[in-house]
DNA sequence: AAGTCGGGGAC
DNA sequence: GTCCCAGACTT
């Protein structure tokens, strides 16, 4: 039996695992486990909660996951963000159908090979599902570790990220693995916090470091300060009858595999009188349209969405095209409008086509 | 090592 | 407005 450091001897007496239930916690299902574990990734719970439950429902075995189609599993996780998770997780259930005859992996190196399962993803599948001794290192840990020790290495550099595993692998109880995750993800996601940490009642008031010195504030820290540009969107909504012409995004941007409409981007927010000029001047237009004419039906005001590192402003254009007409566009396909809620989109476009409905 | 990938909630 | 959330991947 080895010995636990004092940290850890504190912080198992405060846990109280019936204090925050939450439906991943008490089961060993490792499938339902990666899945929170995905959903949860830079996503609070309250907002990854219902994603759960949506696909416990729709897939109940990871078989059933694999068999689905890459629309189906990007429809259940449209609103959600880092839409790569959801490609990454349909891609790792595959690969558990085909190389692990549907088996969820058991070894830590297994899990961590999967796609879209990093080194904190590895270590809480690792130690929840299978009780295996490895530490998750995630946003609650760095605060946590940061404050109570002092330690002001940058979290985002390769030496900060180092530290702090050394730092967490420490503190782990081995002979408890999982439910010393829990405890301390849940200290600090309830009472270590970002903003007003609750200092007062705390039980390592005396031992931590940042609060005897008044450093609570200052800790974490981070080096990096992200920079974001800002882009302006003119979406052309091609409706031809009672169909619709839709986009599939292309790996390289943002929405990677989402659907949206044909889009002009231009360098700046253009309005008015001056906007259909400026989008037929471009070489999208002339390539798509040529010299046929368009009537337009209607142009929306702006829409914005603010992204980790970019500002998107929207208009959308509303075309109503004649039986005759042609887009000279490979890429697009077309669709019975009633059908669109088949498809999964950004957020601004689902704010716009909300908007237009009522 | 730096940049990029969403969306929302708390302040 | 700013920060950051049960991070991972690419270049």
């Amino acid at each position: 039996m080895n010995k636990i450091p004092f940290f850890t001897e504190k912080l198992l007496d405060w846990y109280q695992p019936d204090e925050r239930p939450l439906p991943w916690k008490a089961i060993k299902n490792p499938y339902f486990i990666w899945l929170s574990e995905i959903i949860l990734q830079q996503t609070r719970v309250q907002q990854g909660l219902p994603y759960y439950i949506k696909f416990v429902e729709q897939f109940p075995t990871i078989t059933d996951l694999a068999g689905a189609s890459q629309d189906e599993v990007f429809k259940l996780w449209e609103g959600l963000g880092y839409y790569s998770r959801a490609r990454n997780l349909h891609a790792a259930a595959q690969m558990v159908r085909d190389d692990y005859a549907g088996v969820f992996p058991s070894t830590y190196p297994e899990i961590r090979a999967l796609k879209g399962v990093g080194e904190y993803t590895a270590a809480a599948i690792a130690s929840f599902a299978y009780d295996l001794p490895y530490a998750v290192v995630d946003g609650n840990v760095y605060r946590v570790l940061s404050r109570f020790f002092g330690i002001d290495t940058p979290i985002d550099t390769t030496a900060g990220k180092k530290e702090f595993r050394l730092r967490a692998d420490e503190l782990l109880d081995r002979n408890n693995p999982a439910v010393y995750n829990q405890a301390i993800m849940d200290f600090g996601a309830t009472h270590c916090t970002p903003k007003a940490p609750k200092c007062e009642t705390c039980l390592h008031q005396k031992q931590c470091v940042a609060f005897r010195e008044n450093r609570v504030m200052n800790l974490p820290v981070k080096s990096k300060k992200i920079k974001k540009r800002s882009r302006y969107f003119y979406y052309l909504v091609l409706n031809k009858g009672t169909k619709i012409y839709l986009n599939k995004r292309s790996e390289k941007d943002i929405w990677a595999d989402l659907y949206d409409f044909l889009l002009i981007e231009l360098e700046q927010q253009v309005e008015g009188l001056f906007l259909m000029d400026a989008l037929q001047k471009t070489s999208h237009w002339k390539t798509w349209f040529g010299k046929q004419k368009i009537v337009i039906d209607s142009i929306s005001g702006i829409y914005k969405q603010t992204l980790s590192h970019q500002n998107i402003n929207a208009i959308f254009i509303e075309i109503q095209l004649d039986a005759s007409f042609f887009v000279e566009n490979k890429d697009l396909i077309v669709i019975e409008r009633k059908k669109i809620k088949n498809f999964a989109f950004p957020k601004i476009i689902t704010n716009y086509l909300e908007a237009k409905k009522a």
